[in-house]
DNA sequence: TAGATTGTTAATCGATTAACAATC
DNA sequence: TAGATTGTTAATCGATTAACAATC
């Protein structure tokens, strides 16, 4: 079998399409169509039926019924059960600056059986001090705090000068899996996942279309002069 | 010309390529090889000359000198020259929850030109506050807020619930771009552009790949058996 | 049965990568 | 000049979408 069957792009709708089934199970609708799904994720109903089709090898068992559509209660057994949210997943938050605070406090996460078991920092003057249920490390404690505690998912919000060496504690200390708010691209050993959320980046890519838009009769008149005038700035 | 001829993609490289220049330019480091390049944002190096090339329609003037490479303080004046990056980009926030208080402190947006000017919730106990140099207001107020701070970009941090109607009237308020984080897929008229950043998506994402790597053996033999052993949960 | 909708295969689309002539 | 590296075209890859037989 390749290393991973079901693209990330794929593993991301799916936990879309929990969300969703989540809010029709409350809503008590008993079954719910690839279109349906579709709309609330924003995609084309073939996309949906396409990432079920790639858990076929899993064998879970139970899809849909053609001409009816997918049972909301076993679609969303079978996808949990595939996702694996169904025990509590332990993770470590290292950087407690004012994102990595946020973070701490984002119920989003609790939410989803996300528990908050440790943060580490460098500043003496937090650590020691309990943040949101949690106590606050030296990074020089990682090793021990993460035996303890058998988290195997870190949440990395350091600067970004320090990220790519604390990533490598993390890795070593046998964590699995890292979400990288820090804009660096961090490598590591194969066997470390690791994905990045870059805010100022997706910032930065809204306001050039806003502007682009704004813009698009001025910006295509401006662009004619051959000559490139600058000034070394 | 086609409405957008550079991908989102490129568009989002070029701002690594920005980042990664700057540091250069600090360094004192007078050229620079899409090679290297490459290696900051981790891609190919014929990615870097391609997403360069998406530019050449906008007649910039200079890039690089084959055999040599790019002169990091040209290559970087044409980035941010392309990219708008130059002049002050005005935000507001929309939800001041626990997410929403982080983002308005994250230095890394201030650190890119984008000023927080109002902040906007629906909690009466928040409005009429000043938190982190921007007043808090009431979302009946967004028309008219707007309009005299002539904001154009919005981070959207309610709750899912509310996220869709208040995307609405951002939009009909003159919004041209929103940074979504409520777990919730926006349907918006055309002319505004959207981003979604789903931290609990992104965590569940990488918790699936942590307990895939653990487990590929065994959730092998696991999927294996033919029947479904579902109990209606 | 007729209408609806699945699961899957094939076609399309777009992004990434390789290759190489141009050129400093 | 010889070596290096760009800019661009062509090849590859993978993801999305369309189409449709199977089937409830």
């Amino acid at each position: 079998m390749a290393a991973s069957v079901v693209p990330d792009e794929t593993v991301g709708r799916l936990v879309t399409y929990v969300d969703y089934l989540e809010r029709l199970l409350d809503q008590e609708v008993a079954t719910v169509s690839s279109r349906e799904l579709a709309a609330a994720a924003g995609v084309n109903a073939a996309q949906v039926r396409k990432d079920f089709s790639y858990l076929v090898p899993y064998r879970l068992g139970y899809f849909g019924t053609p001409g009816v559509g997918y049972e909301v209660r076993r679609l969303l057994y079978q996808l949990t059960r595939f996702l694996g949210v169904t025990h509590e997943r332990r993770v470590v938050l290292v950087g407690y600056g004012s994102l990595g605070a946020a973070l701490a406090r984002y119920r989003g996460f609790a939410a989803r059986n996300f528990n908050m078991v440790a943060v580490f920092d460098v500043d003496p003057a937090k650590i020691g001090k309990k943040v949101d249920g949690a106590l606050v490390h030296g990074i020089d404690r990682l090793g021990e705090v993460l035996a303890q505690t058998g988290a195997e998912i870190a949440i990395l919000a350091t600067p970004a000068s320090s990220a790519q060496s604390v990533a490598e504690k993390l890795a070593q200390a046998g964590i699995r899996a890292i979400l990288n708010f820090a804009p660096v691209v961090l490598s590591l050993p194969r066997g470390v996942t690791v994905r990045q959320v870059d805010l100022s980046r997706e910032m930065q890519l809204l306001a050039f279309r806003a502007m682009q838009d704004g813009e698009s009769a001025r910006a295509h008149h401006d662009s004619l002069p051959e000559e490139e005038r600058q000034r070394e700035p």
